[in-house]
RNA sequence: CGCGGGGUGGAGCAGUUCGGUAGCUCGUCGGGCUCAUAACCCGAAGGUCGCAGGUUCGAAUCCUGCCCCCGCAACCA
């Protein structure tokens, strides 16, 4: 009997930057349901990589002084590293920068380009040169640009299109027959609104601003955008061939089971997707999961810190199993997961410390006390055995059920319920009384063996969520893991069984405080000066780390204009609440500033204060208004701004050097 | 009228599709037990299910209006 092909796969990750825990969370549930599904006897395929091309990473690779191939060889083994501290189970780790699917692209592009479902267009319209904008001529306002009010001049940008309209009706006929494409269901409905119903618009699949992309072979000052590029790692990463000579792989795999994804690009994985699919005429994947997100919880825990949470981190505090565990079992099934320091304590103490690693502990320990470890059952079986062989067998089926609908946090809720019945049993059949009165040996060899082997069923159940702890576990009482064909019947383990001499805990329970102190040790290190208001803002931390180059010449310095500017009026930009508009005055020049000074400074305070202004910044229009200039402040980890003011009295206009 | 998600005992969540005694984990309090990682077991307190209307014999669940929070977007020169 030859195994069921299972292929599932994550979204590719960006390399424009380390991954946090709500990346890795992605890649953590999607492990687990595939070995979840190996357990079953499927033969999974299991893809993850990173999408490496585009503007963005050009910038950045050009900031820290690299060229784009360096950058994200250095990204893409960062997140393969984190991945495989994860203890993910991957068995294929592809790179859009990979030369077979470069090359692959390519030819899907010509394709579809010959068989005229790419054409070549371009953006048209009435183009803002400050705006940096496009306009169509019933947008603007008198002839005008409708946010500056400057004039405006026609421009092109050539770009080639793929024509999505053409497939709406067969794509919205997909959804009816496969109602579980979608998943979570509630989802479809937001597709299918917003984007089938008003017509869909033809997605541009091309650029010629940036270079870092896979060129168009028949027109290679076109590079290849985004998601045409990044959405055929599912096939090229099985050998998919354009040109009909796909390898094995593809053959056995294709279409995918499923796709599991972020919830923000459900839309590129449901609509666009299965588009180009039907353009190749492949058929499109059975089911496409889009996971919800996982939060930094507002600064819940005391003295906050900076928010961005890295998996590395959480490992070197947790441990791999107990970092896997949170994320699974605390994300819902649809809202967003919040993590904070203190959920991820009471977690692993309350669940992996106390129900799980303490039944262990003590069941082994008993086994040890009372029989110097041989399990036996000398089969004097009591009514109480009943209830706990019959919720131990159900067990497998239940979490079977929950993880066919992708409800792993419910799976895990099956076996942890399970797991507290044992212990109940522990009270119920009170074994230390048993153990005082030699007529009961029995019975007390009949309890344990229970207890052994339902330990044994839950965490052959618990290893694919957590893969480390289950071998652990079950080295404790010396066997391997059960195959899933025999997980629902009680009784398999073999008398005599051994358990290890050596007493181990798989979980230590973890105190808050030496958590966060933990935490703190370790910035303290990369950080010193770490402090912060319970205001910080995630985004204000996380955006403020530009990417120096090491050291710049006093030319690029000089390059720079700053003055001493007197504020003289201010006020708060409407509808705005970052935002204060300033009047200031520059020597004999009088200008305006827009900052986003608003929530650290009111209007009042502002007038008469002297500021370091940037004084020959290209203006630009924020919230319609034009900014002519950019004052100065400093800002904290919290994300707190302070102006820079002169520190002895200076006259507005004073050049700064 | 930008888009979306959410408001259920102190905390985190389930339940809302197809209305019918409000459920789980943690925490708190009381009790029990001692094999075990101050653990485990039992019991209790604690909820106007955001607000106001409506439909209904009956609404957390359906309808209408409103309030609040959070993402995204806009915007932080």
């Amino acid at each position: 009997m030859s195994k069921k092909p299972y292929y599932i796969t994550t979204a590719i990750a960006y390399t424009s930057g380390k991954p946090h825990i709500g990346n890795t969370y992605e890649i953590v549930l999607t492990d687990a349901i595939a070995r979840f599904k190996r357990l079953q006897g499927f033969d999974v395929r299991f893809q993850t990589g990173t999408d490496e091309h585009g503007q963005k990473i050009e910038e950045k690779a050009a900031a820290a002084g690299m060229s784009p191939k360096q950058f994200v060889d250095n990204v893409a083994g960062q997140i393969k590293g984190i991945w495989d501290l994860m203890n993910v189970s991957y068995d294929k780790f592809i790179r859009t920068t990979d030369e077979e699917h470069e090359r692959q692209v390519q030819k899907i592009f010509k394709k579809l380009y010959e068989q005229g479902d790419i054409y070549k267009g371009s953006y048209e319209g009435m183009y803002c040169t400050p705006c940096e904008s496009f306009w169509t001529p019933s947008q603007l306002k008198d002839g005008k640009c409708p946010d500056c009010g400057r004039s405006v001049q026609p421009a092109k940008e050539e770009a080639y299109f793929f024509r999505m309209s053409k497939y709406a009706d067969r794509l919205l006929q997909y959804y009816d027959e496969h109602p579980e494409f979608i998943t979570p269901v509630s989802r479809k409905n937001e597709m299918v609104n917003n984007f089938l119903k008003p017509g869909l618009q033809d997605l541009c699949v091309s650029r010629t601003s940036f270079k870092w992309g896979i060129p168009v072979d028949f027109d290679p000052k076109h590079v290849v955008y985004v998601w045409l590029d990044a959405l055929t790692n599912y096939i090229t990463g099985l050998g998919y061939d354009a040109d009909g000579n796909s390898g094995e792989l593809f053959k056995k795999y294709w279409p995918a089971d499923v796709h599991v994804i972020g919830k923000d690009i459900i839309r590129f994985h449901t609509i666009y997707w299965p588009i180009f699919l039907m353009a190749l005429g492949l058929p499109l994947p059975k089911r496409v999961f889009g996971h919800p997100w996982l939060l930094m919880g507002g600064d819940k825990m005391s003295k906050s810190r900076g928010n961005v949470i890295y998996a590395d981190e959480l490992v070197s505090i947790f441990g791999v199993d107990a970092v896997r565990y949170f994320v699974l079992n605390d994300m819902p099934f649809e809202g967003d997961g919040n993590i904070t320091w203190e959920l991820l304590c009471d977690r692993v103490n309350a669940d992996l410390a106390n129900t799980y690693g303490n039944l262990v502990s003590r069941t082994a320990a008993m086994a040890r006390k009372y029989f110097g470890g041989v399990l036996r059952d000398e089969g004097e079986a009591e009514p109480v055995d009943g209830e706990l062989k019959a919720m131990a067998e159900a067990l497998r089926d239940k979490v079977a059920a929950k993880m066919d609908e992708f409800r792993i946090s419910d799976a895990l809720g099956e076996i942890f319920t399970f797991l507290r019945r044992c212990n109940k049993y522990i009270d119920e059949t009170a074994p230390w009384i048993l153990a005082k009165d030699e007529s009961r040996r029995g019975r007390l060899s009949t309890v344990l063996y229970n207890l052994a082997e339902s330990i044994v069923i839950a965490t052959s159940l618990l290893a694919p969520f957590l893969p480390e702890t289950a071998e652990k576990a079950l080295a404790q009482f010396g066997v391997s893991a059960r195959g899933y064909g025999e997980l629902n019947k009680f009784g398999l383990l073999a008398v005599g069984t051994q358990v290890s001499a050596a007493e181990a805990h798989l979980f230590e329970r973890r105190a808050y405080k030496d958590v966060e102190a933990a935490y703190e040790a370790m910035h303290a290190a990369a950080a010193p000066a770490k402090e912060a208001k319970a205001e910080a803002k995630p985004a204000a931390a996380k955006k403020h780390e530009p990417e120096y180059p090491a050291e710049i010449s006093i030319d690029d310095f000089a390059k720079v204009k700053m003055q001493i500017a007197e504020v003289i009026a201010c006020e708060k930009v409407e509808k705005s609440d970052k935002l204060l508009k300033s009047t200031v005055k520059v020597g004999d020049e009088t200008r305006t500033v827009v900052s986003g000074i608003a929530k650290f400074y009111t209007p009042e305070e502002m007038v008469g204060k002297k500021v370091v202004m940037i004084t020959n910044l290209k203006p630009a229009k924020l919230r319609g208004i034009l900014s002519e200039g950019m004052l100065l402040c400093a800002e904290d980890e919290a994300g707190n701004l302070s102006l820079l003011t002169p520190e002895k009295a200076m006259p507005s206009g004073s050049g700064i050097f």
